[in-house]
RNA sequence: UGGCCCAUGGUGUAAUGGUAACACUACUGAUUUUGGUUCAGUCAUUCUAGGUUCGAGUCCUAGUGGGCCAACCA
């Protein structure tokens, strides 16, 4: 879709608006405010693209501001595991800012509050201030120290923020209105006591900011002109209204709060609570194994960043309560891999064919395109010879019309290769079918011109030369979760839709020419899906990850057939 | 019981008050040395009821359904 014709999200409208009534154009500046508190998931990719979008649609930078103001909670490692993340995904960041080095000025105001009578110290315990609070349908109550001096209140806040006071013994809190049908007016609180070093200012503060007394004003100092949040947060706009009502100055960029509905991903949780259980219950072995939604899982499950971004773009953003079906993240996948991955023969389950006529002990290498889609990525030799595997599904002694693959008597095409004729079986003592025998015919070389391998044969199968072939463990990845909200149950524990099968190991053979691939490398399997080499690989073991089946349409129309 | 927000195919998103569009999914068919890709096609009385208007998915009212709000979290 051209940038032209694509039509614009209710958040373009408001900024196309805004430049319509004379907002510079070069006053328009975003940003991500992450807290560096846990890791980055799918839905704050979509956060990630929308406000990095924004930024490249409209040439205005943006920010990289941690929201770091809680040091019970944040540490170094997220934040570098946030950059890394933001970074993969494709973005480039103007400044990287934190909360924290905004600690002083925001100190200062709130100081400028305390003298104009508009912020005060509170010393009663946390339960009794919740308690005065009222609820949504009743108001609060005035707490006892409302009206304390401003002497008085400025040098509690002094002390408060030398500490000279235990934890929970004083907050600072705006003086708003305890009766406002909006409970975020009810005196929030704007400062805690917390005797805590601070990953980034250490000891030096022993009062840390609350969120709203901070964002609002950090996105003010930054200058920046939309600031976009989930609409949990909506009723705090009217909060950070206020705020920067008594901290604006005329001729600066004054922020505008607005709200987008967060995305959701169908079958899978995003909690950090809940991926955090998954992590130490062992359904998962870690915050990046591939079936997580975290971008460090999707990362290592092979999600192209492409296809995060192309796919945040077509979900696009509203206020509405929404569900996107991970279907549509595996098209993006697919379609960037598609064009990408080089092509390459593997097979996950073997079933061993002789082919009866090709001389004992000889081989050859045959020509291979690396990529249908992609004219310029060449060709490859691959080593065909007497003993082969094919997947064992692709074989049976009988099978109506519809069955293309391999069956007794019947031909097939192997790709890149030979067409083959099935003649017999082996069976083991159990019946298991061991070896098929069949015969080939030598005139019918793919690519070789002639007229027999010029003949239109039905199915074509991949293989891999038994003598060639180096193993592999392929780790097959599947959905997580068989629910499409498995958290959205009341009643049933999200747990209980955890997917057995969501991850199979199986031993593989692959064509001799990956031996050298890479982790992180990428390819498409041929008519089984796209994997990538896994960082657990080692010269001596090498490990793939199935990152998404290719579309099969076949098997539907088995499992229609049931 | 209060306040605020939301409602368009199975899913997600569009549509200066003027023919309901795009993508995914599903299903048909064509092409194909990947049952992949590609191509063509099929799938909606815009939650309900009133109102304003020549004309309403869009504006107004009410109802229904869903979501958010009572951390010294963000």
């Amino acid at each position: 879709m051209s940038e032209a014709t694509r039509s614009l999200n209710f958040i373009e409208h408001i900024i196309e608006d805004d430049l319509a009534a004379g907002f510079p154009k070069g006053g328009l500046r975003f940003r991500f405010p992450p807290e560096p508190n846990g890791y980055l998931h799918i839905g704050h990719a979509s956060s990630i693209c929308l406000n990095f979008g924004l930024g490249l649609r409209y040439q205005a930078p943006v920010n990289l501001r941690f929201d770091d103001t809680n040091p019970t909670k944040e540490e170094q490692e997220y934040v570098d595991a946030i950059k890394a993340d933001v970074e993969w995904l494709g973005f480039r960041w103007d400044r990287e800012c934190y909360a924290s080095d905004y600690f002083g000025r925001l100190y200062q105001w709130a100081v400028d509050l305390i003298r104009l009578g508009k912020a005060y110290v509170d010393s009663q315990p946390s339960e009794e201030i919740a308690r005065q609070k009222g609820t949504p349908t009743e108001p609060g109550t005035n707490s006892p120290f409302r009206a304390r001096s401003v002497d008085e209140n400025l040098l509690l806040f002094q002390e408060m923020k030398t500490g000279k006071h235990p934890e929970g013994t004083h907050v600072l809190r705006a003086k708003i209105d305890m009766a406002s049908p909006n409970m975020l007016m009810r005196d929030p609180v704007m400062y805690r006591i917390l005797h805590k070093a601070h990953h980034r200012t250490n000891t030096d503060w022993c009062i840390y900011p609350m969120y709203d007394w901070t964002h609002g004003e950090s996105d003010y100092i930054e200058q920046i002109s939309h600031s976009l949040c989930t609409l949990e947060f909506k009723p705090h706009r009217e909060l950070y209204d206020w705020f920067l009502d008594q901290v604006a100055e005329a001729g600066k960029v004054r922020p505008k709060q607005r709200e987008f509905a967060r995305r959701n991903l169908s079958h899978t949780v995003v909690s950090k609570r809940k991926l955090l259980q998954l992590v130490n219950q062992g359904v998962v072995h870690g915050w990046d194994d591939p079936r997580m939604p975290t971008i460090s899982g999707l990362r290592r499950r092979g999600c192209p960043p492409e296809a995060i971004r192309t796919f945040a773009d077509t979900i696009g953003i509203a206020k509405r309560d929404n569900v996107v079906d991970v279907s549509l993240l595996e098209f993006h996948m697919r379609e960037h891999l598609n064009k990408t991955a080089p092509r390459v023969m593997a097979v996950l389950d073997p079933v061993k064919v002789v082919v009866l006529n090709y001389p004992e002990g000889e081989s050859e290498w045959v020509e291979a395109e690396n990529n249908p889609e992609d004219p310029g990525a060449g060709f490859r030799k691959v080593p065909f010879s007497r003993e082969l595997y094919i997947e064992r599904e692709d074989f049976r002694e009988e099978a109506n019309r519809k069955y293309f693959r391999l069956k007794l008597g019947g031909e097939v095409r192997l790709k890149n290769a030979y067409i083959i004729t099935a003649e017999h079986v082996v069976k083991d003592a159990r019946g298991e079918i061991v070896e098929v025998h069949c015969t080939y015919d030598p005139k019918s070389l793919s690519g070789s011109g002639t007229e027999e391998s010029l003949k239109k044969v039905k199915g074509t199968l991949h293989w891999v030369s038994v003598a060639h072939a180096m193993e592999a463990e392929v780790r097959l990845y599947d959905r997580l979760f068989s629910d499409p909200v498995p958290d959205q149950h009341k009643d049933r524990d999200f747990l209980e839709f955890v997917n057995p099968d969501s991850l199979q190991t199986v031993k593989a053979f692959l064509e001799p020419g990956l031996s050298e691939a890479k982790s992180g490398e990428q390819f498409q399997f041929q008519r089984l899906g796209y994997f990538c080499v896994d960082p657990d690989t080692t010269p001596a073991k090498l490990v793939f990850n199935r990152t998404v089946p290719l579309r099969d349409t076949w098997a539907k129309v088995e499992q229609q057939a049931e």
